[in-house]
DNA sequence: TGTACATCAGTGAACGCGCGTTCACTGATGTAC
DNA sequence: TGTACATCAGTGAACGCGCGTTCACTGATGTAC
């Protein structure tokens, strides 16, 4: 027995009866899948390995696939809405779109912690040129951020204006520590994932992370620095008029 | 000519005198990191490609690196050095701690953006185990920022505690936009990182992220939740007493 | 000053591997007449 | 009811490729005597 096939042979699956030749097709997308839960490398994931993970010659994967980058696209695509579901459950129920907010973000990186190398597959490949089929954007995932951050400014919770620029910073908070998070488990990114929650804490709302941290509640010196800011922006838009 | 070995043949580089041997060593080192740069794809970086590009056959790798992870590694901790000269310059002669931690952020998030596949391979890999030599951890970059958050909480800045877990979440925040900025470079980043520099602040002195956008720079319903979990905060320490 | 020898800095050929993909095929199942 | 045929859901063998790595070697340069 070598090393170079950790897998033994599934039992050979039967030939799908005649009209569900789809069948297949989702049974390849699921091992796909499992191929990056169980290892922590997208180099797992090859045509032969998952045709043998599902009970199949690798010639049949292309039966369903054009080619090995539409079977990865098509695995992210599913992964994004599994996300999109994770999502919408989370934040069912509550009106303060804030708050809402803040639990899908806390849902996200729970999600990617949870599927380390599916998000890195999903997410952190480069991506050169603005596609039109962009996985991220035009999942509904995202939709549910801008949909949030629309919703928090109509009520006036943060000033009106453009959502793209406010939903991409919540987006990096979160994408930061989830992917943090994943490439150094071993830190002591606290129970609960308090520090996740501390940082979209403070890009939402502007908490100071210190002070989530249970740090000296009274005005620190940072807080101070906010308020001074925030006078001299104010101070500086009155001599405009 | 097919598309596979783009790369010409350089000039077959004549061989080393006798006492410089390590010359080959920092040559290889040089063609792994420009490979990485030039092309989007870590992919690129085989022991054969990296000889071809040096002008040497492929067992000479081996007489300077064990294997393939060796030689990976030690890009890496170049890299890292290269980042750690870059954050000393930028905050050399700023006394305010807050103030230099802001300047390196960026200069973190700059640093990241100009070497995508690099800075992707040295941080954004899975790390399953606490290696004694966490590359990001052992290095003086990182080494850099905790010293940063230390001066703050010296002079009072932030309430004095646990460095890590402050680190932890600015060092995230800064990943973050980061990260994404690689992954969707076309997304509107703003000129001058200017997105980054939002997030940034919002982590390190709890700006709220609208107010730095140009936003209503009067207090919002954001600005008054903060004070309101503030005082609440305050509350329940006094309670305790 | 000459020469045998050790060392250094590589080379050239080969190994076995798994990969993505193509091609001609097979055999069960349904359908038309 | 029987049978020829089309279609579907795959199979089996093979292609050429680049990879990491090993092995025995070579030839210039320095060193000891």
């Amino acid at each position: 027995m070598t090393a170079t096939r950790p897998e033994q042979q599934p039992a050979k699956r039967s030939r799908n009866p005649r009209g569900s030749g789809d069948k297949l097709r989702s049974d390849i997308l699921s091992a796909a899948t499992d191929l990056l839960l169980e290892h922590g490398d997208a180099d797992a994931v090859s045509i032969r390995a998952v045709a043998r993970k599902v009970g199949v010659t690798s010639p049949s994967i292309y039966l369903h696939f054009a080619d090995k980058d539409a079977l990865i696209e098509a695995v992210c695509t599913r992964y994004f809405e599994q996300l999109n579901d994770v999502l919408q459950e989370v934040s069912a129920g509550i009106e303060h779109p804030v708050e809402a907010l803040a639990e899908q973000g806390m849902a996200y990186v729970r999600f990617a912690v949870r599927t380390p190398e599916l998000y890195r597959l999903a997410t952190m490949s480069i991506g050169h040129e603005q596609s039109t089929t962009d996985m991220v954007l035009q999942s509904s995932a995202f939709a549910q951020f801008a949909d949030k951050v629309t919703a928090a400014m109509e009520i006036g919770y943060y000033p009106k204006g453009d959502v793209l620029p406010l939903v991409l910073q919540l987006w990096a908070a979160a994408h930061g520590v989830a992917a943090l998070m994943i490439a150094k488990p071993y830190l002591p990114w606290g129970d609960d994932f308090a520090l996740a929650n501390s940082v979209l804490q403070a890009v939402c709302i502007g908490q100071p992370v210190v002070d989530l941290l249970g740090g000296d509640p009274t005005p620190t010196e940072a807080a101070r620095w906010v308020e001074q800011q925030r006078v001299a922006a104010a101070a500086e838009k009155v001599k405009k008029r």
